[in-house]
DNA sequence: TATGAATGAGGGTTCATTCAT
DNA sequence: GATGAATGAACCCTCATTCAT
């Protein structure tokens, strides 16, 4: 009998190796054997889990926008009152952000410099962003739609304002990566939830 | 010295090719076969203006970041109320990303995606985001600052709020980038300026 | 023994379905899991029978050797005949040709080409042609040679004639093969046997 | 200005090269750098010339055939006389044969074996031996016909008898290739012209 | 005995860079 | 100065073979 080994477990491991290697140095300057070695295999053992190095980045995309949906779901659902929906929608990111191993945060960047790549090419789209900002637009549009007609929110461009606060969020994360030291994106998205949607203005 | 202004304008010339096809394909992905034939000169011609890959990116990245100074410097000098400083700040941005080519909007990201990457490497800095985040984010403290000293803004965490509209403005970026045909920066930013500044909250 | 037995029914078993598979992608592109796969047993369980790869080509040139020497022998050793002789080589090749499975009849060019590889390489000659080819130019320069001393066939140059002979049946098998469709060898041969063989007849 | 070089010429230098190494070591067994070292350039040097290892092939089949005709057909055409057309036609084969560099002859197996294999793949046909059999049989068939039409041959059935003198070509290529020590190829055509074919003479 | 997970040497191919012209 | 032919280090991927179970 051979050896017995849980090959979805197995492929989960090389796919935490292979996303912390891509976060510290990048898809492109990522050569398998250093994934191999971040999993402690060998170079050809990956083959057995994965095609090839696009792959496991399109593995890698999707398990880390599941494990963003998967935590911002659960933390909006038992909330109905619009204002609040809004507010815990940052927090939670905020919270996601700091939770999640660092590495996986990082990545990010990846996926949004593949994504424009792929955009001309007329390789696979693997990661398409644009549905991607469409729902998470359409999910802070509809807790405003609530939240206009419920009278809390003022009747502005829901659309627009929607992509704002989604933008502020990529913009935080950014900021994040780029200056850990000095930047905390979670007082960042307190902030937005407490002094920007009511407004700087006096 | 003819010789030299033209020696300025052919290095400038390959920047500016270069520039479209990195937009284009990516850093990692263009070849300098490519730039060459963009540039319509020889493959041998550009290591007589860059001394090799990375420095045409160097020299695309500070080209780039220059002409957006330039911009937004040109068009706050001359406004002293702070907010209509800051609702400048958003229309010149979203002028900018309309004006310029895409491409070299497009850029932006491989930029984000090279400086995270040189973080951890023992590499030169040649992107030094944390250095520019801070001079983007200082720039709409002060005008934040000058605006509570003079009653016009509630006295709000200066630092992250003015971080939450850099973060807003790249990620309004972002999404243009992303999907061009749905998504209107200026639109967006337009909104920031007149509907999120005052706050959404009735 | 029927343990030993045993082991050498499957050991032939593997050799058929290796040979299958040679047959099909030729022995450079035959991959050991394809073996495997096509005797339905796992890809270690070869090594339990055979060294490596280049073993089993050896035992199936082998078999494939015994196997047509074997017919042929059976069906000339009962005719004296010289003239009858040489036609039955030819119709013998023929049956030979048609009904052992397609597989095994491709497989020979494989075979011709390792040879040639052998030639010039250090590598063990597995696939000792030139000894072959002397044994079947042996064989049907005896039954020429026979048939002369009767008074059968024309004094001519039997080592060649025998050559021509022996070549023109591989030739045949090789258009066979080539163009299974439109080509019949065994009419191919009748054709030899009937119509050509007479020209060197008193 | 660049290094001048005859574009076209070093492609065939290359191509020579790589014949001589296919020869040697069999298609499947080469190395690019062995190609490389053989031709005396560097290995990526050969990519500059051809697409991938198979174009090299390609291109070595093709020129290899064209040769072989063009040296056929010079020696054709100015006979009319069928027979005396038939016998050119073996002395022609035995004089390439053995003015050709051996090499040259030896890759023939290699082509036969890869038509085989592409047979059932689904690559791109790049030797189309259906084809070019069925031309060589033509050709020997045109000339038998036309002896028959003449009372010159037996009314044989020449598509058959056209395969057989075309498969004796090739398999007397194949002894010669296998065992040139003790065997003349040319000794064996002139066997064919001068004892073998009168058998089909009226 | 049988297996298939693991391995890493090896090969095809790419491409930044050099340098002779 | 301008060029592009030449180069080889580097990288992705394959697959024969091993070995723990």
């Amino acid at each position: 009998m051979p050896k017995i080994v849980d090959k979805e477990q197995k492929k989960m491991e090389i796919l935490i190796s292979a996303t912390r290697v891509f976060a510290r140095m990048g898809f492109a300057n990522t050569k398998m054997i250093d994934i191999a070695e971040e999993a402690k295999i060998g170079k050809g053992t990956i083959y057995e889990y994965f095609k090839n190095k696009d792959e496991i980045f399109e593995y890698a995309f999707h398990h880390f926008m599941q494990t963003m949906e998967e935590g911002l779901g659960a933390d909006l659902s038992e909330i109905s009152d619009p204002v609040q929906k809004l507010k815990t929608l940052a927090y939670s990111w905020g919270r996601i952000l700091a939770e999640h191993e660092e590495d996986i945060v990082q990545i990010m960047l990846d996926f949004w410099a593949e994504a424009i790549r792929q955009k001309d090419e007329s390789r696979l789209k693997i990661i398409d962003f644009d549905r991607i900002y469409d729902e998470y637009r359409g999910l802070v549009m509809t807790i405003l739609d609530q939240g206009i007609r419920q009278g809390k929110f003022k009747p502005v461009n829901t659309f627009y304002i929607a992509s704002l606060i989604v933008g502020m969020i990529d913009g935080v994360m950014l900021q994040y990566i780029l200056d850990k030291e000095n930047f905390d994106p979670q007082e960042a998205l307190r902030c937005f939830a407490e002094e920007l949607i009511v407004g700087i203005c006096k």
